[in-house]
DNA sequence: GGCATGATGTCAGTGACCGACGTCAGTCGC
DNA sequence: GCGACTGACGTCGGTCACTGACATCATGCC
C-alpha cells in the first residue's frame, strides 16, 4: 500500500479539465481542484507553477516531436523542408481519436484570454526551441528564426483546422504549408524586379 | 484651475517605467506606481485593466499604423505585398529617436516571462486585426491569416534587431521580408518537384 | 443656485501564489 | 532491524493583484 496515488498531476490535470468544462476557468478555484482529488491547494501549486500551467504541462512531448522530426530530415534539406519535417512529426502527435478531447480544452482556453495568452507563448518557445535546433544543425540564425516562426504559424493554424474539419493533421499541414509557399513565391515574384 | 492634472494614464506610465527599471517589475507594486503620481492603486487599475498593460497601452496606435499601411497598397497587390507596405508604414511608428525609449521598456519585459506573454499575445492580436483587414479587401481567409502572421514574425523580428542595430526599422524589415522570400523559394523548389 | 457628471478616494473582500515549518511512510546504510 | 534521510504532502500566515459598492467633490450646464 502507498502513501499516495501515484499520477498526482494526471489527476489534478483531468479534474481541472473537467471543473472547468462546466463550471468555467475563472470561476473554478485551484483549492477546489485540489479538494476534487483529496488534496490542498498548496499541493496543486507545488506540481504546477501556475493556476493556467494546468492546461498546458505535458506539452514538451510536442516540442519533442518537433525536434525529432528535425533529426529525421537529411542533411541537405533546407530550413523550410526540415520544418516540414518536424510539421509532419508533430502530426502524429495528434491522431484523431485524440481530437474530442482537443475540443473540449481548446474550447476552454477560447472562453478565457489569459490562456490564450499562455497558449501562444508556448507556440512562441516552441518556435525558439526549434529555431535553437536549426541554428545547431548550422543554419544561419535569421533563416533559423524565421523558419522556425513560420513553422509555428502553420501548425497553428493547420491545429485550428483540424479541431473543425474531419481530415488529419499531416494533411492540413502540408496543405497550410503550402499555400504560405505559394504566397511567397507571388510576392517574390512582385517585390523583386520593383527594386 | 482643474481639479485633476490630464493625461493621468500617461503619467502613471511613465512612472511605472521608471519604477520597473530602478526596482523591477514583481517587485514594483501597482500601488506603489500610483502613490509616485499622488493617486490611488484603485484609481490606477482604473486606467489599466492590468498591472501589465501599464506597459502596452498604447499600441491601438502600432496598430493603426498597419491598418494605414493596409489601405496604403494599390488594389492588385498580393497578400504579402500589402503587408509589405503594412511593415513601412509600422516601421515609420519607430523613429530611431525612439529607441533609446524602447530600449529600456524592452529589458524590463525581457526580464519578466509574463510580460512577454502579453507582449506576444498582443502581436498575435495586431495579426488577427491585420489578417481581417486582408480578408475585407477580399483575401482568402487562409492566405489572409499566412500573410499576416507572416508580417507578424517579420515585425518581431526586424524590431528586436532594431533595438540592438543602429539601422531603420524599415531597411531592416525589408531585409528580414526578403529572406523569409527567399527560404520560402526555395523551400518550394525542393518541395513541389517531389509530389 | 441646483443638479448631473466624471474622475477619484475608501473600504472590504476574493483568490492566486509563496515561504517556512511540521508530518510521516517508505528507503537506505549499517 | 534501527535510525537517519527523503519526498510528497498539510498547515499557517502573509502579500499582492484585482473588484464591487459607495462616498466625495470640483466642474459645467440649465
Amino acid at each position: 500500500m502507498v502513501r499516495w496515488e501515484p499520477g498526482t498531476a494526471e489527476r489534478l490535470q483531468k479534474a481541472a479539465l473537467e471543473l472547468f468544462a462546466t463550471r468555467g476557468y475563472e470561476q473554478t478555484t485551484a483549492a477546489e481542484i485540489a479538494q476534487a482529488v483529496g488534496l490542498t491547494e498548496r499541493t496543486f501549486f507545488r506540481h504546477f507553477s501556475d493556476k493556467r500551467e494546468v492546461l498546458f504541462q505535458g506539452q514538451e512531448l510536442l516540442v519533442q516531436a518537433f525536434l525529432d522530426g528535425i533529426d529525421a530530415a537529411p542533411a541537405e534539406a533546407s530550413p523550410l523542408e526540415i520544418v516540414a519535417s518536424a510539421l509532419g512529426s508533430a502530426a502524429s502527435f495528434f491522431p484523431d481519436e485524440r481530437r474530442p478531447h482537443s475540443r473540449t480544452r481548446q474550447s476552454i482556453i477560447d472562453r478565457n484570454p489569459g490562456l490564450q495568452e499562455r497558449e501562444q507563448h508556448k507556440l512562441t518557445t516552441l518556435a525558439t526551441t526549434v529555431a535553437d535546433a536549426l541554428r545547431a544543425r548550422g543554419v544561419d540564425e535569421l533563416a533559423a528564426k524565421l523558419a522556425a516562426e513560420s513553422g509555428a504559424t502553420v501548425f497553428g493554424i493547420a491545429f485550428t483546422r483540424w479541431l473543425r474539419e474531419e481530415r488529419s493533421l499531416d494533411d492540413i499541414s502540408a496543405d497550410v504549408l503550402a499555400e504560405l509557399l505559394l504566397l511567397a513565391e507571388e510576392a517574390a515574384q512582385a517585390l523583386r524586379p520593383t527594386r
